[in-house]
DNA sequence: AATCTGTCTCAAGACGGC
DNA sequence: AAATCTTGAGACAGATT
DNA sequence: GCCGTCC
């Protein structure tokens, strides 16, 4: 479940840390992201009507690659780079969060079983849309898929947030695109939300600088994880009766959660029994993560005749929606390739931020040296719109 | 009276033709 | 031995200061 | 913009 109320806390007491961005401002960038979460969403949504969703005539799921398919030829034509990651083993602190959830999810599917019998449609496809799993060889699909289209894919060793989090601190793409706020308790120096968003909806990007973000709290790197833990996260409880504010308060009073609890009544404010606080901030201080140094990330062009070997003869996709997403593809390669301004396609060239055409120009300079993006701060600092709630 | 926490509920895509 | 592992936001009641 | 369709 991420850092909970970590948002909220992050726009009241530190709103110079987050940024809105044009979802076109993200043309040429780099983005690390955890492909589960993407998974899931599909397994929910595509194609759905109650319980039914895409499938092909043996009977095998198919909305997450339908989904995926979709939402890649997408980023690839806005000019993004995607770089997918998936989640490798959970920690094993992990164990109770994973125990809880899957708790809930029994629950849900005898109470599916229930409206199944009683026929309550609404309730069926309601409660069907929570039990939703994802496989192991639904995962390497979609990795499969990925790889066919040209975008550099990899399973991680443990969580896939961490490991995108090391992938942007070497500098091999500019931001982790996720919704997921553990990727900033991992320290990623910018996480990019609502990346995705419908274009319809037309969300703006919602950007947050980690370096910013601790600052503007007033905390070190280390007191940025407790405070995070004391939030709540996935590896172990809180202490009840401390949510964010009280927590904010609290590091910045003592400094870390030792001195905390030798400071406050924990009579009053009790921490769980057996409480491994200090074994939560190693995961996020040192987490096991793919070893970055040495990856050439390259996109290349999508393999047409692996596609419709895998997509239409194996999962029956209509084969010209695919050699048309591939086309399409092609002519955005085509199109980086031989136009150095790329935004011209946007828009009117005077509504287009200078700063873009700077950065475009930075990063052709700095050649396919994989460190575009660390030690370049961005300039257009100045104009962020703080959100009030 | 105002603030904060804990719990419980919900919702989670995208294209193209009209 | 076999099978796994995604999330945030809002509403609201009740406790605390 | 709404709605059927994707497999």
């Amino acid at each position: 479940m991420g850092i909970k109320g970590l948002t909220a806390l992050l726009s009241e007491n530190a709103p110079g840390a987050m940024r809105e961005q044009k979802f076109t401002s993200y043309l040429d960038r780099r983005v690390a992201i955890d492909a589960s979460m993407h998974i899931y969403q599909f397994m929910i949504a595509v194609g759905r009507t109650g319980e039914q969703t895409l499938t092909n005539e043996a009977g095998e799921v198919t909305s997450h690659l339908q989904g995926m398919l979709m939402r890649t030829s997408r980023m690839l034509e806005a000019g993004i780079k995607p770089v997918y990651v998936f989640d490798g083993k959970p920690p094993t602190m992990k164990g109770g969060e994973l125990a809880k959830r899957k708790d809930k999810r029994e629950e849900a599917e005898a109470a599916l079983k229930a409206a199944r019998e009683a026929g309550n449609q609404e309730e069926v496809e309601k409660l069907s849309k929570r039990t939703v799993r994802v496989s192991k060889e639904q995962s390497m699909e979609v990795m499969k898929l990925a790889q066919l289209l040209g975008i550099p894919a990899f399973e991680a060793p443990c969580e896939a947030e961490a490991t995108c989090a090391a992938m942007c601190k070497a500098g091999l793409v500019w931001a982790v695109g996720t919704e997921d706020m553990d990727t900033l308790t991992f320290a990623a120096p910018r996480v990019a939300r609502n990346l995705m968003a419908p274009k319809s909806a037309e969300k703006p990007v919602l950007e947050f600088d980690y370096e910013k973000t601790i600052a503007g709290l007033g905390l070190t790197a280390d007191q940025f994880i407790d405070l995070c833990i004391l939030c709540g996260c996935d590896y172990t409880d809180t202490i009840r009766g401390v949510g964010p504010k009280t927590a904010l308060k609290l590091i910045k009073e003592h400094g870390s959660i030792e001195k905390i609890l030798e400071a406050i009544d924990t009579e009053k404010y009790p921490p769980p029994k057996d409480w491994e606080f200090a074994g939560a901030r190693e995961l996020f201080k040192n987490p096991e993560v793919m070893d970055v140094s040495g990856i050439n990330l390259s996109w290349k062009a999508p393999d047409e005749e692996g596609l419709v070997e895998f997509l239409v003869k194996e999962k029956q996709f209509q084969e010209d929606r695919v050699r048309g997403v591939c086309a399409r593809i092609r002519k955005a390669r085509q199109g980086a390739a031989s136009q150095n301004r790329l935004e011209s396609f946007f828009g009117p060239p005077k509504i287009i931020s200078s700063t873009i055409g700077k950065r475009k120009v930075e990063e052709t300079k700095s050649g396919k040296g994989s460190k575009a993006g660390l030690n370049k701060k961005s300039k257009g600092v100045s104009g962020y719109k703080s959100k009030k709630t």
